[in-house]
DNA sequence: GTCAAAGAATGAACGGTGTTCAATATACAA
DNA sequence: TTGTATATTGAACACCGTTCATTCTTTGAC
């Protein structure tokens, strides 16, 4: 029973999880060499290239200029390591769409505007990131059982976005009726755009996909005013 | 270069595509023996049991008493086989919410609740078929691009069903719009569903996701009255 | 029944995969 | 320098999908 020198994450704050500060750490050991970085930043190339099945220990190794038994020693098996991987696109993700309802708030417009706001900023990330986001999306699929909690709070994290932004209704719902539609609401965005979206790129018409969402999007402000 | 036995599938007409008739077929060749039929149940129990990861040639080849080679004559690639085990999981949902809309027509119910009929239905069908579900989805989301025309249709012939009973709305929207509305709608129901379906069991009660499902379908049903 | 040609079935072998772990190299404190 | 605790290595293992020369089976004319 050896555990990897990162006992995996603890993924405390939102973004920002690369370990230990660049030098010395908070306890005098582990390794300077940003080699844990190489090869973290070489899997997601790999990913970006090819796809979740281009991720190969033997591939990284070579390229990363270490043997494949120090990958495993830091990562633990390759599927944490892809998760890692994946966190990072999720961290993202966050960011990008934290910005844009920060943005969509400081101009001077309605509740409904924040949540169409939303939707557009997730299609668009998802056009310059569908590769990434269908092998995130993948991995989950089939390994969503074993996530690890820290794993699990970044989709959390997102839903959180969406809850805020439906707080902006004057009389909008609370609580628990707030969460539901929240996940309801950010399943739909998200169901939609994984329909239009292939393993390469956005299968159907970006205006077509962005009619959707509205459609959606509309239909729940509207029923949020009355 | 050496085709697989039967060409891989022409699916023409929904359900029923066992290859040939049960005894002396249309041309006088072919085997009878209900080898193929077997490997392909074997392969779904195989996906009940264990996921897509649980299909292995050389299991498959063990429990229907066949050798490696004979499945790759009779199949190809072994995700060709994985295809045609999704197929009949596609046909048998079909039917399923084909049956619903019916039912739902049957009886003397306004047009949005052939809407709620379809989605209770969907949600039924994929709390009951999780496992195999979950791995045609996740099997797609690694394949789309490679997946033949007779594959694909599945799909929009499930779709065909929303837009047939968005039809029934008197002054319901028509053609372009129709299918947008129905991929929309489709594609939110199936991302709620998606969003709370685990590898082995949904996560989310069921009846939040039933609240978060009519949420949407309410939402349209009213826009679609205006 | 015979027998040659066509077809179907076989499974050892191949290249590639994730993963392990005894052996080795390195870093550090005394 | 030396001894010890790490870190790194890569050959070896088990298993995977896939191929294809070989073997078995069926067929139809005689």
């Amino acid at each position: 029973m050896k555990e990897p020198t990162t006992p995996a994450q603890d993924g405390q704050s939102q973004v920002a999880q690369d370990g230990r500060g660049s030098k010395a750490s908070r306890r005098g050991r582990k390794s300077p060499s940003g080699t844990r970085a190489r090869i973290l930043t070489l899997t997601r190339s790999l990913i970006a290239q090819g796809g979740l099945s281009a991720v190969k220990a033997r591939k990284i190794a070579d390229e990363a200029d270490v043997s494949v038994g120090t990958i495993y020693n830091m990562f633990g098996p390759l599927d944490d390591l892809v998760r890692q991987a994946n966190a990072e696109t999720y961290d993202a993700l966050f960011i990008h769409q934290r910005a844009a309802l920060d943005a969509a708030r400081s101009e001077e417009s309605a509740p409904r505007h924040h949540l169409q706001a939303l939707a557009n900023a997730y299609l668009d990330w998802v056009r310059d990131n569908h590769v990434m986001w269908a092998a995130t999306l993948a991995f989950n699929r089939e390994r969503h059982g074993e996530a690890p909690d820290w794993y699990r709070e970044k989709e959390v994290a997102l839903l959180q976005i969406v809850e805020d932004a439906l707080g902006d209704f004057e009389n909008g719902p609370r609580d628990e009726a707030r969460a539901i539609l929240a996940r309801a609401l950010w399943s739909s965005i998200h169901g939609i755009v994984s329909n239009a979206m292939g393993a390469k790129a956005l299968l159907v018409p970006e205006e077509n996909i962005r009619a959707q969402m509205h459609l959606i999007v509309n239909a729940i402000g509207e029923q949020l005013l009355s």
